[in-house]
DNA sequence: TAATAAACCGAGTACGCGGTCTATTATTGC
DNA sequence: GCAATAATAGACCGCGTACTCGGTTTATTA
């Protein structure tokens, strides 16, 4: 008898996942061909085929791992920081976790052509909706202990501020795939910036000194 | 002799375009195939391809349009604003201009479509450059002005804050074409918020008082 | 009204693609 | 060392697709 080794298995899954994410984010979905997965992975379709049932499915698996190893889960991170007794700055590191990956060159047009998959495949929709409910919750929690606070403006609707805070931290995915100029690293503080003044707002006359 | 009528040429285009909006948008463009463009626009395949020399090029007129009918045209509109001097009402009209389409529930899929597809494809790449660049600059001029002006926070750099008043307008686009629950002209007015707070900071110390 | 070209049709085609099948080699347990 | 099975290979296949081509109809104009 011969016996799966499941840790060889995984590695060599990963393998495979990391080959093809350079290709979806260079080319696409339906543009990066199984052929082209396979000799980038060194290997033959009928081996490719052995660890994924479809080609849809190397692209699902690409986001089905939330960072399971290396320590703290994304989940867990998110959780813990909602439970944090300074919402203001447990907010400034969920920011600051969600903006990690925007580093990484392969993320943003990874995640866009995620977001436009999406809409026609309602697993991949499925998986990250459920991601984004996570993030979003956790955001708007974290917002409304901060007005209680009184950390940030309480007239804020935590939803809505939320939503936007998020759209915030997407547009660095975003404009870092569209343009090439754009350097996310350097735009972080300006992003905190933004957060901050939108946030903090205090509850003044909202008109400056005309010239 | 027959001569070809430019109006009624034009017109089918228009129509086929339209027909073949619907499709990419909802379907994407690799996915949307080109019988089905056919079939919604009620012709041949012989007949498409009369029109259009390729799928691509179909894709591409519908972002070539700037509007030139119906009145101004985008770029004259961003021009004229440039020279205004109340540089903040001028801004605020880009703002409505540039988010004018959010609403129409076609364009923010399309506008994601695109700029994927842009990835790999020069040609649309240059043509939405073109566009970016044209709205980048209209609006960092008027930043600069409005700082000139007392309006906004002079400390303010105008690039990389035209760039965010682009990724926050981006994000209606975004965030419409990704939660259904997004109603683009229910957040126009956070979006004016979160721009006003943003760009017209006054200099005050940033921490509230704490609880 | 005849000539001419645009507008239109739809079957046909070539080809690239995702996925399968059979065969061979490596690796494990007994 | 002998099953038994995982891992790998690569030729193969059927389908869907973008696009073509020969032909017909419709409109324009001289």
């Amino acid at each position: 008898m011969r016996k799966v080794d499941p840790a060889k298995h995984r590695a060599r899954r990963q393998y495979i996942l990391h080959a093809a994410a350079q290709l979806f984010a260079a080319k696409g979905f339906e543009r990066t061909t199984t052929a082209e997965i396979c000799k980038a992975a060194g290997m033959s379709s009928g081996n490719l085929f052995h660890y994924f049932p479809n080609k849809r499915a190397i692209f699902h698996a690409i986001f089905e791992e939330d960072g399971a190893d290396s320590g703290e889960s994304k989940a867990e991170r998110l959780a813990r920081a909602q439970a944090s007794d300074d919402p203001w700055a447990a907010l400034l590191e969920v920011v600051e976790l969600l903006t990690a990956d925007a580093m990484n060159p392969v993320a943003p047009p990874l995640v866009m052509e995620a977001v436009v998959q999406a809409h026609r495949d309602p697993e991949l929709d499925a998986l990250l909706g459920r991601d984004n409910a996570q993030e979003h919750t956790a955001v708007a929690t974290l917002l409304a202990k901060a007005a209680a606070a009184g950390q940030i403006d309480p007239a804020l609707d935590p939803h809505d501020a939320a939503t936007w805070v998020l759209a915030l931290i997407a547009s660095l995915y975003t404009s870092a795939a569209t343009d090439p100029a754009f350097r996310p690293a350097a735009q972080l503080p300006v992003l905190r910036l933004i957060l901050q003044r939108f946030l903090k707002a205090p509850p003044l006359d909202v008109h400056p000194p005309r010239a």
